[in-house]
DNA sequence: CACGGATCCTGATGGC
DNA sequence: TGCCATCAGGATCCGT
């Protein structure tokens, strides 16, 4: 499931063996969120060229066009060779002549979209409001707090919008802002420069680290119960509402913002 | 125009 | 066991 890093392992998973390879049938499956936007049909022929991300879609170029997957909540991508027939939640499938690329998504919030270019109008569309991709040079800590002062609503939700920066979904936000010891509830325009600073190494530190697992996200470990040998990245936070705070012992406050789950410690995050 | 809330969909889980 | 409510890692759209 798809939060940036994971999104990342699953281009890296499969770049290399789909490029090059020639599309040879399109199968769709039950409606994803928004239609693909042209005959399935006009795919086969064309060329895998590259599998590119920006924020959490991947860009599949193709040698007339592109295009643009998301995996939602609960999507996630194959490539190999597919013998088995569609599956209840398969709703892409794209035969190819070095192997078969498939999504399945349970809940089909995610999509796949054609688009006849990177700056069409469809492209610009769903990637045009993205905020800088926060593993890259342009995502500075200067950069950050001057963008975060023009934002009047509270510093988690602005993590989760992604105008600013895009690839914090809704754990890591919690992770990220309990690591710079800031109360998601504080109004993104009142933070400090250092604190700023903070969050940018915070957001960038388990980005990173999250990529260089595996892309397993801290969900799965928490629920991967038992023995762990992956201590250094349970949850701080997250999912641990009245549990003790690792730091300090409170228990973990638990609440909602834009009907989404927000954890944090009241005693190591400041206002 | 910037913000907060409703919304898309299915499945897992917990209370009664 | 079944039935119902709630919640789930996302992001756009719509009303104020």
């Amino acid at each position: 499931m798809p939060e940036l890093p994971e999104v990342e392992v699953t281009r890296l998973s499969f770049v290399e063996k789909i490029s090059g390879a020639q599309i040879v049938a399109v199968t769709m499956g039950k409606a994803l969120r928004w239609p693909i936007g042209c005959n399935p049909s006009e795919l086969c022929g064309q060329t895998v060229t590259a599998v590119r991300r920006r924020g959490k879609y991947l860009l599949v170029d193709l040698s007339g066009g592109l295009l643009l997957v998301h995996l939602g909540m609960s999507g996630s991508l194959s490539f190999g060779q597919c013998l088995s027939a569609l599956g209840k939640h398969d709703h892409f499938e794209m035969l190819t002549t070095r192997g078969t690329l498939r999504l399945n998504d349970p809940r089909r919030f995610g999509a796949v979209v054609f688009a006849s270019g990177e700056t069409s109008d469809t492209a610009a569309k769903l990637l045009g409001r993205l905020g800088v991709e926060p593993l890259g040079d342009e995502f500075s800590a200067a950069v950050f707090h001057q963008a975060l002062k023009s934002k009047k609503s509270s510093i988690k939700q602005v993590l989760l919008a992604g105008e600013i920066v895009v690839g914090v979904g809704n754990i890591y936000a919690s992770e990220t802002l309990f690591l710079a010891g800031i109360r998601p509830t504080s109004r993104a325009c009142t933070i400090s420069k250092p604190r700023a600073a903070s969050l940018h190494a915070a957001i960038r530190l388990v980005l990173q680290t999250a990529v260089a697992r595996g892309g397993s996200t801290l969900k799965n470990f928490s629920s991967a119960d038992g023995e762990t040998g992956h201590f250094q990245l349970e949850a701080a936070v997250y999912d641990r509402a009245g549990l003790p705070c690792r730091t300090c012992g409170a228990p973990v406050k638990s609440i909602r913002q834009g009907q989404r789950s927000t954890f944090f410690c009241r005693t190591c995050q400041k206002p």
